[in-house]
DNA sequence: AAAATTGTTCACTCACATCGAACGATTTAC
DNA sequence: GTAAATCGTTCGATGTGAGTGAACAATTTT
């Protein structure tokens, strides 16, 4: 790893905890980071005048200068431009919950979502960071990233009982499936009483953008139903914005 | 003003860079703000540990962790929770675009918006930060904020030909009308062509938690139409959301 | 093939981040 | 109603590590 700049580190540290909580005292978030007050205290008023971090009779909480930030970077993103019209259009078609994710550094990242009327409830939110291997549209894009990117990222996973998969082999097998199938369907749900399917937005070049994701809750998503319905018109919206990715 | 992290300061100054580009290399980062090229890249390099920036073959560009920060603040934020589907709703119903503004450290952030089908197409986006000064919503943000609280806004402003107000005065008499009113005409424009009007969202206790604005071309938004038809819709929907706020 | 950029690394040095103690201002306890 | 506890904030002493410019390697340009 490369040099990095300690105080930076501390201040990340500090937004860290402070993300955890919707509100937070110096002395609560000295505690949580394990450093002194004094410490803590500077950090954040350096973070106040730029606001990023907001205090309101001495509490303090995440500022909206984030949101700009993070804006900008999801609508840099030639994915999101085009892709969240066609999640809109899929999740009202469908009516289930439609997320679009890409990769980045080796973790998924919610781009944008859509839910239908009868839509099932998550704790899932834009800008939220999972695990590739967890995700039914995660795996999607693992099984169709080249090979030196694919096992750097494999490479990182710990494998055993804790892990959605016992062993490397058995991802790769699985992984292996889902690029010759197309598509990814969870049938070891990540979350009880949910099933997903995922499909790899992918352009001519064959460069992998993400993924696009149907997620419902299992009596709905079962059999053919999921295996030829809802699975061609996944795989309808993303060959789309693929096509569209290309021609840009 | 409280004493503050040096290192940090200059971390924001690199990011406050590389947001105002797409992408951009260490040299030309450096060139821009006026440090030695190990400075910056140290820096880039602790954002990039983090999710804060992507490198992509020697590019830098801002990294979608701030969404998952910017997100969270959002929706920490009661009034984001309540306002979003009326927003919607609103402009859906009005055809014209909608935005949700909200006030921090006395600047105006906007929170979410809409546009139906015909409405106008401007540079704001969600999280983008404003003066409260020179949007209809902000003034009947400011037009309702406590005392001692308003003039330390006011007090920030710099007035003259530059200005939207020639001076405090002027400004003090357009903010007593905006409030005996309930809503902010703008009649000088902000944006040539671009006609709006706004509201603000209080809740029973008088607390001010942001306002809502219609934004239009001038030959759609004109005279008895803006001043009576969407004038009553605008406060309708922010009176509902301040009853909302009160019994949340 | 040479020249001019690029991003990255390194070791020296003194600015400044860190820290614990002390200060007032609140809040809690009784 | 007072005392005790806990809060956020300030400050000066100290030694860590951020900043620096030069050198390096890897590109890209000429």
């Amino acid at each position: 790893m490369s040099k990095t700049v300690k105080s930076d580190e501390r201040l990340f540290t500090i937004m860290e905890a402070l993300k955890q909580r919707e509100e937070a005292g110096v002395t609560e978030l000295a505690k949580a980071v394990d450093l002194p007050k004094s410490s803590v205290h500077v950090h954040l008023s350096t973070l106040e005048k730029h606001d990023f971090v907001v205090k309101e009779n001495g509490r303090y909480s995440l500022g909206l200068r984030f949101l700009d930030y993070g804006m900008i970077a999801r609508n840099g993103r030639e994915l999101y431009d085009i892709a969240k019209v066609k999640v809109d259009e899929l999740s009202e078609k469908t009516d289930e919950q439609v997320w679009c994710i890409t990769e980045e550094n080796g973790k998924a990242i919610y781009l944008c979502g859509g839910s239908g009327e009868h839509a099932i409830q998550t704790d899932t939110y834009v800008g939220k960071q999972a695990e590739l291997i967890d995700l039914a549209g995660g795996r999607a894009i693992l099984a169709n990233l080249p090979e030196p990117r694919r096992s750097e990222i494999i490479d990182g996973y710990e494998f055993g009982p804790e892990s959605a998969f016992s062993d490397r082999e058995t991802l790769i097998e699985t992984l292996d499936t889902i690029r010759s199938d197309g598509i990814a369907l969870n049938t070891e749900h990540y979350v009880k009483g949910v099933n997903a399917i995922g499909a790899p937005i992918i352009d001519n070049t064959g460069r992998v953008y993400g993924a696009l994701s149907i997620a419902g809750p299992t009596h709905r998503l079962k059999g053919d139903f999921v295996e030829n319905e809802l699975s061609d018109l996944l795989l309808g919206t993303t060959n789309e914005i693929g096509v569209n990715l290309t021609y840009k």
